[in-house]
DNA sequence: GTGGTCTAGACCACG
DNA sequence: GTGGTCTAGACCACT
């Protein structure tokens, strides 16, 4: 009865992120944000790569990596679906990740020209709904 | 008579970046937090690419993509120097280039679990030295 | 200088298991059993394809899928070469999977009729070669 | 007059096999450890379906796969009964399959990082209820 | 209908 | 040369 949550997903061929990632990227932001809701239903794979007009392996592809980082289950023939929140890396792996997201941050902003002040505010807003959300 | 300044670069095989990447990085963090100050002398294409042991044409391409930013110019038969700062960017390519990397940075740090209070810490910290050098 | 390990992979058409995860065992077990070091360059993917017959892409999506669960770290324009070991899961993941490996592996051997003493001298003689190399 | 036993079958959304597979393996698991006796009537496909609320023609695969493998009897108009124990594979079959199982198992449990004693151990626990049972 | 696997072949970035 | 991405299309298992 679960119903397909339409899903808004902007693909651009100007972001240097590949498809996958974009595609990715995407749905960890609407089930961190709650926007889908666990135990929801995700679009179908050919349904997506229909609506986005990709290949379906690409979807597929993207699903699968999801399902690897336990934010979504698979089961066969009936679907994809949200996963319940669980901890899956270790302290030290969670601290390595978040070293080398920060390091590719600064590296991405430096040469921007924008504040500090004007950068961590953004941060701050587009983090917001992310975080401290599936453990609430 | 302009010494070459040295330039610690660390490139490290765990770094999941290209090499290429990794130096134009090394190099951009440099400049903006003003350790390389401008009109500074970089170390020639192949002598660098002695002291990292990687390949000429790789740094040569980190040069390259460094010189069509901005960051350095090169004046013939004398080598390269670290350009005056200016911005070369449409205001909507920066804004549309922050948007891609802080989407970037969401996707990477959600689902690590940590508070926001303590990203938006770490993240200040990493940028604090590069930002807000080169404009002040 | 680092040369490719032969790497002796032996696929079965009558092990139920698809090609991908044939290819992903394998290679876990060489490196759990130090047959391939740290730091040892793998066979490039089309070179194991060809060896294997297979198609290059599922060798890729085999590394892949190593990489993304941290044994082998790719170099872009390089090669593959195993990582250094380090703990990614949680513990409460850890023994999550251990308790489904041990649920399948029962549902696996219940009905074939060994004795359980029999069942678990070949379990042991698998996993001693395997299990505290790492990290010894 | 022999009465259908009530068989507990847990089906697990969470649980990454598919439905057919966590049927067949509950009853073969029930059958196994003599929850199930020999000549023990099964609840109808209709039945069962309904109490675990899944496609009555999933249950009817599952026990049509039990029946090839020899662990249930079909009487006609009667219904479905636990079969006397008996060997249908041959023993190089076994074999094969032993080690298939073992080599899954090992490529499951590697790289979980723990001590080959605690292995063995939760293996022991899981099959002592299973194994030795049918053949004492 | 659903997802999962595999093949074939193309194009790109990196060194 | 290396790996990474993407498309196209086929076949299978599950519900």
């Amino acid at each position: 009865m679960s119903k397909t949550t339409p899903l808004m997903l902007q693909l651009s061929s100007a972001d240097p992120r590949p498809i996958v990632r974009q595609i990715g990227d995407g749905i960890r932001r609407a089930i961190a944000s709650r926007e889908l809701p666990v135990g929801a239903q995700l679009p179908s794979v050919r349904g997506l790569a229909q609506q986005l007009t990709v290949n379906p392996n690409t979807v597929a592809k993207a699903y699968s990596e999801l399902a690897a980082e336990g934010w979504i289950d698979s089961r066969q023939g009936l679907g994809l679906f949200v996963a319940a929140p669980r901890q899956m890396l270790s302290d030290a792996e969670r601290s390595r990740r978040l070293g080398i997201a920060i390091d590719t941050f600064a590296a991405d902003v430096v040469g921007l020209g924008y504040p500090l002040s004007h950068v961590i505010d953004q941060v701050k807003a587009a983090l917001k709904p992310v975080l401290n959300k599936r453990t609430a």
